[in-house]
DNA sequence: CTGAAAGCGCTTACAG
DNA sequence: CTGAAAGCGCTTACAG
């Protein structure tokens, strides 16, 4: 820090000319202090443009009134419109919120959230699907484990094998299989599934309940039906070109997430083949954007702004001592023009 | 907090067996401190899953790690973009982002610079664009300026007309003045505005520069070609079915954002009014998903992640006592499938 | 290279 | 109602 040092309470208690004890309890109002006093401190604050220093506050044992989020992305609408709800709540409740991007990498995730414990956030939210990787999850619980001793909260959304925390469970296996079934009624038999990495829970959830429900139906979903790609944009829009590539007789493709069905929709108007006439295609959140392409997209809708404001309320209400808590939030299929009847 | 307390470096360093100092310096490994000793202190460390207290670092005079960012809504595509920019380079330098929405509510984006300031965040960043308001530049300026006193580093991404601070601004007027250029050229004359509110530097500015481009090429853009609107997709439906409800002779509609037009877009298929058959349509920021949309949208691209970057970078590099600095980004017309050639 | 001690800016019992 | 003082958990001259 250059620059003219900050105005402290002491000089605000100087101005005042009372006690530092008088002026910090005229500033928070709590205990109470005479209105000559109390004036007089709110005065001088205000003449210097005093403004309280969190840290020296948080020292002195008064509240954090900071948060921790980490997700994979914010620019994926699928995290931003989750945010979204984040943000809501944290400013409902006068909470500052620090927002790490891990641009997907595992080990980001885990120095975020050892960084976040030194910030001493008063609760960490994990936003986003956990990886399926052992040494992983140990390294975070590793760190997760001596926060929460110190008294840190811990929310999650979305599935992390082994995390004992607090979580927002959208229903992933659930709606895939709740599609399938839909798909099936409107005619489909050959599918193809557009995933992204499986060692994300997410990508495993949606594809085993996709898998089973055709399975219950007597259709066999093939390792060769599944192409896996990038969990982005892109990702779909390449899978999608190999997909059509192959040439296969498949007449209905589920991807894994709207953003990846968004980059498959222009691949296969890119490859002129029409979408539904020529093949389906389903998504999966039902982020905003997807009743505004063309065709409108079918999809399992999640409540995105709902599920980061539910994470933030349960880091909020605090939990010690009793179970983790599961907020299990529903996922219904919402059928639009993106898919045909046979 | 509440539970057990938290390991402090006091702990380590009798654990280790040395004294607070050395343990301190074993940790930051700045000055040397014997190979035994600090072997002992990082073990030690390790052993208790110690995590130094960010705001007694803080106070005691070292770096703050922190950096805040307003922006108007994180779930707005413009906005993700940018902040993906903005969190890869705090990322790169291992800054902790304290990302706050004020859901358009100018009341709040001076709250939270009063909530980042206390915090001693070592630099904010504004993005989006300011606010037509003398009475809230004062208060906004009210808040800075002792901020900047102490040491504080301020950016902002867009025209904040009395903010003396370094700056990244898009070319919107420009931008728009080429757009209305390139849709000249494609032979349309007849156009209508879908506009944000007027309060909005941003909307002021990309009007304005297509305006006078318009008037340049002896066209008038009467007020009532303009329709103002919410900054939202919902914002640009509702303003293009007001349009079409009208009924009038216009052949091209710019909406001032790509949001805006891609509530204009599906207000128009649900009309059964053909873009561009029926009616152009042009944006503005080239959000990633526009290029999805069918047709794909024309625009004005904005390099948005890098405004971020930018806006990141200005922070970063402490440009004490000199003037502010101004980063201009180009604003480059990308012509897609959405507009016709007359 | 190592340690004792002051100080960062607050809050909060503890007295009065 | 008000104030003197201890303490929050670190860092960093200052001595040795």
């Amino acid at each position: 820090m250059t620059g003219r040092p900050h105005v402290t309470l002491e000089d605000v208690a100087r101005t005042a000319q009372v006690s530092l004890a008088t002026a910090s309890r005229a500033l928070n109002g709590a205990t109470s202090v005479g209105p000559t006093l109390r004036d007089r401190v709110l005065a001088a604050a205000e003449e210097l443009a005093y403004t309280p220093n969190a840290h020296a506050r948080a020292l002195a044992g008064s509240s954090h009134q900071t948060v921790g989020v980490i997700c994979h992305d914010v620019s994926d609408p699928y995290f931003a419109t989750i945010a979204r709800g984040v943000m809501r709540v944290a400013g409902e409740n006068d909470l500052l919120v620090m927002l790490a991007s891990t641009f997907r990498d595992p080990q980001k995730e885990i120095a975020y959230v050892s960084m976040l414990r030194a910030q001493r956030a008063s609760a960490i939210l994990l936003i986003g699907s956990g990886f399926e990787d052992r040494a992983w999850e140990r390294a975070l619980a590793a760190e997760l484990e001596p926060y929460r001793r110190g008294g840190g909260q811990v929310a999650v959304v979305s599935r992390h094998r082994s995390l004992r925390v607090d979580s927002v469970q959208p229903d992933n296996r659930a709606g895939a299989a709740d599609l399938a079934r839909a798909l099936l009624d409107l005619g489909h038999r050959r599918f193809a599934v557009l995933a992204g990495p499986r060692r994300l829970t997410t990508v495993v959830d949606r594809l085993d309940g996709f898998r089973d429900a055709l399975a219950d139906a007597g259709i066999a979903l093939a390792d060769d039906d599944v192409i896996e790609s990038g969990f982005t944009r892109d990702g779909g829009h390449a899978a999608m070109r190999e997909l059509l590539a192959r040439r296969r007789d498949v007449t209905c493709v589920f991807a894994v997430t709207d953003v990846m069905a968004i980059g498959a929709l222009t691949a296969a108007r890119e490859a002129g083949v029409s979408v539904p006439d020529d093949i389906s295609l389903a998504g999966f959140d039902d982020i905003p954007v997807v009743r505004d392409l063309t065709p409108a997209l079918t999809t399992v809708a999640l409540p995105l702004e709902q599920l980061g404001e539910q994470a933030m309320r349960l880091a909020i209400r605090d939990n010690r001592g009793k179970r983790s808590r599961v907020v299990r939030m529903p996922a219904d299929v919402v059928v639009r023009d993106s898919v045909a009847r046979l």
